[in-house]
DNA sequence: TTGCGTGCAAAGGTTTTGCATGGCA
DNA sequence: TGCCATGCAAAACCTTTGCACGCAA
């Protein structure tokens, strides 16, 4: 992997610092545009998504589309953190994003791996659901 | 779950035989224009979202959105397999994408939802990573 | 007859691309 | 200086919506 590429621009820099300050949440192009444009340093969106393709193929970036109508949603990869090891999950209710450590889970790339033939990227996968406040909250209705 | 709705007309039969006649793959819009455009019954592709929209309401066909580029794919369910537990894999490299059937996957989700309270929807969740083929062809380099 | 279904075209939203200019190294 | 990055606008895509007409029940 890539820890960089390309040159340094103010661009650049402004839209790295944004995914880094947000790293625990999804954002999106939407947001980081007008994020920019609050800042007093707008950047045009096809440089945000051009960079944006550039982070996510550095692998500094994930990037995940559950639904086209919304479109993709970004986040930062932290490497302090042992993120890329385990698994998430995202409710589609609240849009919480849970960090999943489990043995259980563990296992899963292996037999995935040894079943099936397939290297499972936990830094790209991401479980999409209901999360248990949802769920009850469900029940009511 | 509704069986069914509405009125049964040339175009929502075509569509739904189509369905049915395709279910062990993902199709698209796209797709079923094309091949009701070919069987001389062309059908609007308005109507085609339509339609999609009360089956997925109705629990007859499964919505998946991967990727919003590629537009969101659509599958009948069959209700005597058990293609409804499924989980999909997409390669990160050449797009591939792999349909898993597996018992290991499907206590998967029982095994979330018991220990972490959630409950996992396999239609939005698609493991990312890289194939065997691909991952082959990695080690060359 | 009633009201849902259909087709067409236009609109809406996200993402990509072409091209000239600007800026890093 | 050479080449990549940026901005703007237009284009490309997928999907939805408005409206008039058609058709099932």
């Amino acid at each position: 992997m890539k820890r960089d590429s390309g040159y340094n621009t103010r661009q650049k820099e402004k839209l790295i610092s944004f995914l880094v300050n947000n790293k625990e949440k999804h954002t999106n192009v939407q947001e980081i545009s007008a994020y920019l444009l609050a800042e007093g340093t707008p950047v045009g969106t096809a440089t945000i998504y051009r960079q944006l393709d550039k982070l996510v193929e550095n692998g500094v970036v994930r990037k995940y589309s559950f639904d086209g109508k919304t479109g993709a949603c970004y986040q930062y990869i932290d490497d302090s953190r042992e993120c890329r090891e385990h698994f998430h999950l995202k409710c589609l209710k609240c849009g919480k994003l849970i960090h999943l450590n489990c043995d259980h889970l563990s296992g899963l790339r292996e037999h995935i791996l040894e079943h099936h033939g397939f290297m499972v990227d936990p830094s790209q996968t991401v479980f999409y659901g209901v999360c248990s406040d949802c769920s009850s909250a469900e029940d009511k209705d």
